[in-house]
DNA sequence: GCGGATCAC
DNA sequence: TATGGTGATCCGC
């Protein structure tokens, strides 16, 4: 394809970071205007060099077995993408320990000298910065190996060869539709890349090469960004190693040093000994059992985890607020503790740490930083047993940061390392580096999410989730790929049921029904109903008849569309892999219960019925009322011909062996007891046991209960101080918050995923109005002729969504009223006086 | 509101 | 032979 031209400004600017002028010297990147803050800083690239990490300093107990990989076999790859720079391996950074070593943020200054050095990674030409990636060759793209799986990077010496495991994985796979399904992927995000690179290498040439300008722009956005810079707090993520495989070696130690995996079909996670030999999360067992034939595999048990976790949390709960972010990770702020204990930070997770261990059994990592961004990533540097800490300083938190490839920052994917990849960021130090040629293309790589990650700057505080911030529950299957309509609505009904049973037990009601399937091609696709706004239901009646319909509806889509010669998604067979059922736009009906302000609004949820309010009773009631009718399908039906929606063909058909695959599949809609008969009977699954949402939230409605249960110090969290507004709850600690701030202090957290991508055109708009002159939106249209005149938000020439985004103001949608300044337009205020608020607004609010 | 992507764990 | 489940966010309609 014609992308990535030979010729192309590539290689203008290959040469043009160095090129020219001194630009460490002429751009001095950054002016703190904190005062408290007296930090230059660095420039891209410090000089790095350091001693081997120090390994195992310190750490007690927990043994770990040294690496003893076998030999790295011959095994070649041709790696299409030249890594621009041999990167030094886990260099040791000043102010940066890996243990307790005290010198670690003691508050003393660390001297980083970061006032030369030429940027190191300039110092490695690069050939062609930006290039695509095709896979032209006998052996296949470096991206669809990654996309594959296997190590991400590194532990270099943890495991066998990289380049080795990475062959077997592919040879593993190759012929699988699943490969296939990949390589599409692969070939479609190519054509991503590429339009990007073009894109670049045009504004690149336009310039003649040259971005001075563009950099200079950077540079105070720098400087903004380095204004909300916190080192005062100190936050530490403490991540269980090997978790699930860590609990059950905890419940049989017969399993300690040996390698197994946790899951069957796909492996959660692996035992270190099993990682090793390449066996990692996600990965497919069978592919895993090639990597290490004499690999055990364990049936998860998440009453295990959940238990295990809660353990762990009990314990982090002792130093400070917490917030989990999963069963096996939550963040904390140590900054009280270490004041009253009058301890290093490296001391309180020492100790975190060894309680942990001593009380549970289970080790835990952690990482500590003054942001929750960095710990996060500190966190997995001395990964099994370890600990790693950043002192509070720009110096230390941009050197730690800057070596980092840019794959580790939370939130930077698989895809988006590739985007960066193709337009030379490797590390997060090339960020900068590489800020006049990213400035191009803010926008479409979401630079000051870039930033951010470059300044090494992170979330500061410790949120904590109530209730009303869960956005959905759902339940999905796979299955060995059919085509049997009637086998499909038994699924359907056993998810529905499975869903209504999460929604019971949760306490949650919706009014967003939204279908997944999945086709034999992998291809997903969803479709979604909101029966109204005001229409909340939980019953796995009406999931179900919702489900079935929006089933229906797709069917007969896709034979209209194959009628006119048209190919759907996935390819003209019906025939799927996958079926799930998501219920979203929740109201927590154990606060609306509680409150008991329920007024006219109907009953909360008697037993599995649909809890509507007054107003919902057209759609559900009906289907109430109306008797098994709607689900006409006998279990005659079940192997009929015209049952078989592959009009064009079955699938491979079956003798299962490891999914959802019973083979029998009855209609227990109304069902008495045998569900649990039934759920049980799933238990064949590649997973063995299914997930039952929760995980996380669960613990959310009990979290009090749980504290003072087990409340050993009982308090650590008051007295002391003033300001205690943070309470310990269940949450995912990157979510919520930070779009609440309009001040928007803070930065990324964990992984913010607010701005990232393409997100940046939005936030253009949306955070810079006020001082718009800081960021340039030259190469956006802007505005577009339509703009909902609630919010002002522009609509490019779609009366269709514009439309609809209007009528969401009138839902009490959430997004809609965020943007919604104080104010903001009259109209909106009036419409918003008539309709009804939501139950969410009216009673989840604390 | 919907649907597809992306990401984390 | 063969590649999971849950939850969340964001974009562009
Ligand atoms: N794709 C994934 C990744 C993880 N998990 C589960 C199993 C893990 O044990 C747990 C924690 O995830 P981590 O990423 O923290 O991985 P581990 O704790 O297993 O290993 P590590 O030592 O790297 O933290 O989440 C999962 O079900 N599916
Ligand atoms: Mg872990």
């Amino acid at each position: 394809m014609a992308p990535s031209p030979s010729t192309s400004a590539a290689d203008l600017l290959a040469g043009s970071p160095p090129p020219p002028v001194p630009r460490l010297a002429s751009t001095s990147p950054v002016r703190l205007s904190r005062a408290s803050q007296s930090a230059s800083l660095p420039p891209s690239t410090s000089k790095f060099r350091y001693s081997a990490p120090p390994e195992d300093a310190s750490t007690t107990s927990v043994q770990r077995p040294k690496p003893s990989p076998p030999r790295s076999g011959p095994v070649k790859t041709s790696t299409l993408l030249p890594r621009p720079s041999p990167r030094a391996q886990e260099p040791q950074q000043a102010g940066v320990s890996s243990y307790g070593q005290s010198s670690a943020w003691k508050g003393k200054g660390k001297e980083v000298d970061s006032s030369v050095a030429a940027p190191a990674v300039a110092t490695v030409p690069q050939k062609r910065p930006f290039t695509s990636t095709k896979s032209t060759g006998p052996q296949p793209a470096e991206s669809l190996l990654r996309r594959l799986g296997g190590p991400s990077d590194q532990k270099a010496g943890l495991m066998r060869d990289k380049e080795e495991v990475r062959q077997i994985i592919y040879e593993a796979s190759k012929n699988s539709k699943y490969f296939i399904a990949q390589q599409e992927k692969d070939a479609q995000l190519t054509l991503r890349v590429d339009a990007l690179v073009a894109r670049l290498n045009r504004l690149l040439a336009e310039r003649g090469g040259n971005v001075k300008a563009e950099q200079a722009r950077v540079d105070e956005m720098i400087a903004e960004l380095e204004k909300t810079r916190v080192l005062t707090e100190t936050i530490v993520v403490v991540d269980a190693d090997a978790f699930y495989a860590s609990c059950h070696q905890r419940e049989d130690p017969s399993l300690v040093g040996t390698a197994f995996a946790v899951g069957g079909g796909v492996l959660t996670t692996a035992s270190y000994e099993a990682r090793k030999y390449g066996c990692s999360s996600a990965m497919a067992g069978f592919v895993a059992k090639k990597l290490c034939p004499h690999l055990k595999f364990i049936s998860l048990d998440f009453s295990l985890y959940s238990s295990c976790s809660k353990s762990i949390m009990a314990i982090l709960r002792q130093y400070g607020d917490i917030s989990p972010a999963s069963l096996d990770e939550a963040y904390c702020s140590l900054t009280d503790y270490c004041r009253r204990e009058k301890v290093t930070p490296a001391e309180a997770a020492e100790r975190m740490r060894a309680q942990v261990l001593a009380e549970t059994g289970l080790s835990v990592s952690a990482g500590v930083s003054p942001n929750a961004m960095l710990s996060k990533v500190a966190a997995d540097k001395n990964k099994p047993n370890g600990q790693c800490v950043i002192d509070p300083t720009p110096e230390a938190c941009m050197e730690f940061a800057g070596g980092l490839p840019i794959r580790n920052v939370p939130g930077i994917g698989r895809v988006s390392e590739r985007i960066l990849q193709a337009v030379g960021v490797h590390t997060v130090a090339d960020v900068y580096r590489l800020r006049g040629e990213l400035f191009l293309i803010r926008n479409e790589v979401g630079l000051s999410f870039l930033l951010r990650a470059y300044l090494g700057l992170g979330r500061t505080t410790i949120s904590h989730a109530d209730r009303s911030q869960r956005k959905g529950i759902s339940v999905e299957r796979t299955f060995h790929s059919e085509s049997n309509i009637a086998r499909f609505y038994k699924r359907l009904e056993n998810i529905a049921e499975a869903l209504a049973g999460d929604c019971e037990k949760s306490q949650y009601s919706g009014r967003t029904i939204t279908l997944k399937i999945k086709t034999h091609t992998y291809q997903s696709i969803s479709r979604a109903k909101t029966l109204g706004s005001a229409i909340y239901f939980s019953d796995a009646r009406t999931f179900y008849t919702e489900g079935k319909k929006l089933l229906d509806k797709e069917m007969a889509n896709r034979r209209q569309m194959i009628a006119r010669g048209q190919i759907p998604k996935g390819g003209k067979d019906f025939c799927l892999r996958l079926i799930g059922l998501r219920l979203s736009n929740l109201r927590d009906d154990k606060a609306t219960k509680d409150t008991g302000k329920l007024d006219g609004w109907a009953g909360t949820r008697s037993k599995s019925k649909a809890a509507t309010n007054s107003q919902g009773k057209s759609k559900v009631k009906k289907e109430e009322s109306a008797p098994p009718d709607e689900l006409a399908f006998e279990s005659g039906d079940l192997d009929e011909e015209h049952n078989r929606s592959d009009l064009f063909g079955d699938e491979d058909d079956h003798h299962s062996l490891g999914f959802d695959d019973e083979d029998d599949v009855k209609p227990t809609l109304d069902g008495d007891g045998d569900e649990l008969q039934q759920l049980n009977n799933f238990i064949r699954s590649s997973q063995g046991e299914h997930p039952s949402s929760d995980q996380l939230w669960a613990a959310v409605g009990d979290d009090v209960d749980l504290s003072g249960m087990e409340g050993f110090d009982e308090d650590s969290a008051d007295e002391e101080d003033d300001i205690k507004p943070i309470d310990t709850t269940h949450k995912p600690f990157w979510t919520a918050g930070e779009s609440l701030n309009s001040k928007k202090q803070t930065g990324a957290g964990p992984a913010p995923m607010k701005d990232r991508l393409s997100f940046e055109s939005k936030r253009v708009k949306e955070e810079m109005d006020e001082d718009a002159d800081f960021f340039i939106v030259e190469d956006e249209p802007v505005v577009g002729p339509l703009k909902c005149p609630v919010c002002e938000k522009s609509f490019a020439g779609s009366e269709v969504a514009l439309s609809a985004h209007v009528a969401s103001h009138f839902d009490d949608e959430e997004p809609v009223k965020k943007k919604v300044k104080v104010g903001s337009s009259s109209s909106a205020k009036s419409v918003k006086s008539v309709k009804p608020r939501s139950l969410k607004d009216m009673f989840a609010r604390r």
